[in-house]
DNA sequence: AAAGTATGCCACC
DNA sequence: TGGTGGCCCTACTT
């Protein structure tokens, strides 16, 4: 990471700033999918005599050159052995066969043949998504401003209060503010934060005002109508004395009732701040192992004494917030690899929902039951975390019973022969993917995903954009398919996602973002675009 | 347009 | 035990 600058004072505000030119869709990049390896290149026939080595210089003109041998071997590129090839084929990745399967990590077979990938029995799906319109409502789409890159999402909030309010923080430390009712009034805060937003919280009491962390170690109360941040904690006093020592906030949630604003960092430090004094409280305390990251930090909604740590050393932790000492916590929940979310569940906080880089969604049902196991482990491909924001499953805040959650999925499906990366909608519950987003707009992978407190709306954040979907109803009441049929009824919504774009946007501002140079990056690959597409997802319960 | 790189964890010694 | 090279489907910049 760079040194991180200090956060400004005063923010820099771009509103309504627009680049249009970045929308000029491109040729196809037509890539040709795997280049036959030749083994053995001979000019000899080609444009005999006319010396292509040597028209200008004497030597060896009128000689014969000799046959270029190019060797090549088909070499894996995974594992480098002769004799099988790995990658994408088409649409479709082909496993390593020499690696253990990449979805369950077990040996002995590749993600094709997982017992977790099965075709899902309900046939409907990948048959008539092909044929659907796009289910776009809105789409925000690089229009952050025209100097900065896209904006790399890292976290979304919606308003508690204003419906059609979302935010969005990035990579570089913006906070978008978004109307998607009125789709040209959109606002940016620059220099809030130097670095990634990891989170954002509302002041409910006092909802224009937002609490957020970042990876520059700071800890701003911004108040959203003006821009104006107070900045209420910042863990790297002395500034910046290299990589191995600068402190990065990761987890962080309010605590309303006591007043408290916890965070937590990557050295394994949790951080208390007294939000009515404006204090910090005490010193911080080592809440997982020494030097491992702090990941996640949740309050229970009903129970004002709980709280709940996830971190790099594979380790949920419950906690009783008047007794937070290291190893005092009331319960540890075990993973397989680093643990990239821990939630209570938003109603009667007595769920725990986890993501795991194992690969595994985990639910304990009752944190008053044994704690020692989940209740259910679901096979859910979201392991790849070097360069991309961690995926989290979020729970549905609208479905009281607890069950649903959305998460994006990492491995590619095979779309019409693009691969595409889905959101998953999961029932919790019994582990079945009850609906999946694929859309040709969705080119990139979704690790951050939000459901509407309220409405059916859902919000995804990528490396390039923010999008919101209407999916129509999301309730798991009713049969699978006719949840499926839901997502499948929102992308037909819109017989032209197209033509309503275009008629919002007579502001003359130049903005025509959501329509124009929309699937350009899409990346095509020359092979059979058969209906590979029918391989499904592999969701299922362990 | 191929190569570089930002970037996080983990295995390895 | 800390330092470091290597990655299993990236996405973007030059």
């Amino acid at each position: 990471m760079p040194a991180p600058s200090r956060p400004r004072k005063r923010p820099t505000i771009i509103v309504g700033s627009v680049d249009n030119s970045s929308s000029s869709s491109s040729s196809d990049d037509e890539e040709e999918e795997e280049e036959e390896v030749e083994d053995r290149v001979d000019d000899e026939d080609e444009e005999k005599g006319k010396g292509r080595n040597g028209s200008l210089s004497g030597k060896g003109a009128g000689k014969k050159a000799p046959a270029i041998i190019i060797s090549l071997k088909k070499v894996c590129k995974v594992c480098k052995e002769e004799g099988h090839q790995a990658g994408f084929q088409g649409a479709n990745y082909i496993d390593c066969p020499r690696k253990p399967c990449f979805l369950c990590k077990m040996p002995g077979h590749t993600t094709m043949s997982c017992p977790h990938r099965v075709a899902l029995e309900h046939g409907v799906v990948p048959a008539l998504r092909k044929n659907k319109q796009t289910q776009l409502d809105y789409v925000f789409e690089r229009q952050l401003m025209s100097q900065i890159p896209k904006p790399r999402v890292t976290s979304l909030e919606f308003h508690p209060t204003m419906n059609s309010v979302l935010l969005s923080g990035d990579k570089k430390g913006q906070i978008g503010i978004w109307d998607y009712s009125k789709p040209n009034e959109k606002t940016v805060y620059g220099s809030i934060h130097s670095c990634i937003v990891n989170n954002m919280k509302f002041d409910t009491r006092n909802d224009i005002m937002l609490y957020t962390s970042s990876s520059d170690g700071t800890i701003s109360y911004t108040d959203l109508e003006t821009g104006i941040g107070v900045l209420l904690m910042d863990i790297n006093p002395n500034g910046w004395n290299g990589p191995s020592t600068w402190r990065m906030l990761y987890g962080m949630d309010i605590n309303l009732d006591k007043g408290l604003l916890l965070a937590a960092d990557n050295f394994g430090y949790l951080y208390l701040f007294d939000t009515r004094e404006k204090v910090k409280i005490g010193e911080s305390i080592l809440i997982h192992r020494k030097g491992s990251k702090v990941v996640g930090l949740h309050c229970n909604p009903t129970q004002p004494d709980l709280l709940l740590s996830c971190g790099n050393d594979h380790y949920a932790h419950i906690w009783d917030i008047r007794r937070l000492e290291t190893q005092s916590f009331l319960a540890s929940l075990a993973h397989g690899r680093v643990v990239n979310s821990a939630y209570f569940s938003p109603h009667t906080g007595s769920k725990i929902l986890t993501t795991s880089q194992d690969n595994r969604i985990r639910v304990w049902d009752s944190i008053f039951g044994n704690l020692n196991l989940p209740s259910r482990e679901i096979v859910h491909s979201h392991d790849f975390n070097r360069h991309l924001t961690p995926f989290k499953a979020e729970w549905d805040p609208k479905d009281s019973s607890e069950s649903l959650a959305v998460i994006g999925r990492y491995i590619s499906e095979n779309y019409n022969g693009v691969a595409l990366h889905p959101i998953d909608f999961i029932d919790t519950s019994t582990g079945h993917l009850v609906a999946e987003l694929i859309d040709p707009d969705l080119t990139t992978i979704s690790p951050v995903n939000k459901l509407h407190p309220r409405d059916d709306i859902l919000a995804t954040g990528s490396s390039r954009s923010v999008f919101i979907w209407r999916p129509g109803g999301l309730k798991v009441e009713d049969k699978e398919a006719e949840r499926k049929k839901e997502i499948i009824f929102c992308n037909t919504g819109k017989k032209s996602a197209k033509g309503k774009f275009n008629e919002s946007d007579d502001d003359d501002d130049g903005d025509d973002f959501p329509s124009k140079g929309k699937n350009k990056q899409q990346k095509k690959y020359g092979g059979k675009s058969d209906k590979a597409g029918s391989s499904k997802s592999k969701i299922v319960k362990i």
